[in-house]
DNA sequence: GTAGATGGTAAGTGTTTACTCACTATTAGT
DNA sequence: ACTAATAGTGAGTAAACACTTACCATCTAC
């Protein structure tokens, strides 16, 4: 991957999570970039392959983060560790989900499938501790985690450390 | 309101709702409107004048939506009318909320303070019930029932009714 | 009944858009 | 050193874009 090609992706990825992708000209990437914008279509074809090469980026960024998550024995501390997954994001990394939110609107990048493999897991945890209907509180938390990921993205970190201990107090942790 | 300028409006915000702003074009709007593209600028002045009348719109259906929970005196009842929101979204109205949620994500239309006078009304009903940490109920609540809607809107009813009351019974209602 | 406002249209406008093309520069393998 | 692929550019292009203008139709009020 030369500096250019990063730079056309990073630049792209900036843009689209804060403006949208249909609200940003690949003219304007190439200018912000300090490319030319011939070189877009080189490295991706058209607007949509850099977008898709982007998404690309985010799914491995997603199976980064879930993945010492599956892996854990421990039911206890699997839920702690999802329940404090949305007030780690690093700063650094804020573009990747806010675009992964984003993209959820369109249904051609939305796959509800995609995060069954922690929902399962999730059951798992809470049947091992006893909950009645483990099943249902996976679910439950799990739209918990992608309301406070929002949240947090949109409206920033203020606040929100007392409302982590209030969720882990929540869940006797 | 003249015939064809509500058709303007219902149509521009299907279309808004399901693609986008920037991804719908005035011409488009037209033409599945059944008028002269003219006509959007005599009405609206331009594209984006559009978007404003019809958020008008959505931000008089939130007031309607949440009226009758703000002047509930029993904490109880409150609560449970919250709790049942986003499982009463009405087809028709689909439209509407999708876009309000995509809205959200475009800081001109994100008002975070917006919801203040309902967070406020849900922190007095779980002080009134005795829950410790009233404020913090409310927000946690409140974002739970943000992330229920979105799922409804994205990926339709099903399963939803098991969630509801395992929602209730949760909070022993 | 006519004047002024409002509703509505068709055919424009200049600009921006995603994308192409002909070309040069640089790298990597033999 | 030569070759072939890859990286990169700048000046195009046709189509689509938001918006305007000149014009006609219909209604409302006195």
């Amino acid at each position: 991957m030369t500096d250019k090609k990063e730079n056309i992706i990073y630049t792209a990825l900036r843009l689209f999570a804060e403006e949208g992708f249909n609200a940003v000209s690949t003219s304007r990437i190439a200018k912000e970039a300090k490319v030319s914008e011939g070189l877009i279509f080189r490295h991706f074809q058209n607007k949509k392959g850099l977008l898709d090469a982007i998404v690309e980026m985010t799914d491995q960024k997603v199976s980064m983060l879930f993945g010492p998550f599956l892996f854990e024995t421990d039911a206890q501390k699997a839920i702690h560790m999802i329940l404090s997954l949305p007030f780690k994001i690093d700063q650094k990394e804020q573009d990747f989900w806010k675009l992964q939110y984003k993209l959820k609107w369109q249904d051609e990048y939305n796959n509800p499938h995609k995060m069954d493999p922690i929902l399962k897991k999730l059951t798992w945890a809470f049947g091992e501790l006893g909950y009645e209907e483990p099943q249902y509180e996976a679910m439950f938390l799990m739209k918990v985690m992608d309301a406070f990921a929002i949240a947090i993205l949109r409206d920033g970190m203020e606040d929100m450390a007392k409302l982590e201990s209030f969720l882990k107090k929540k869940y006797k942790i």
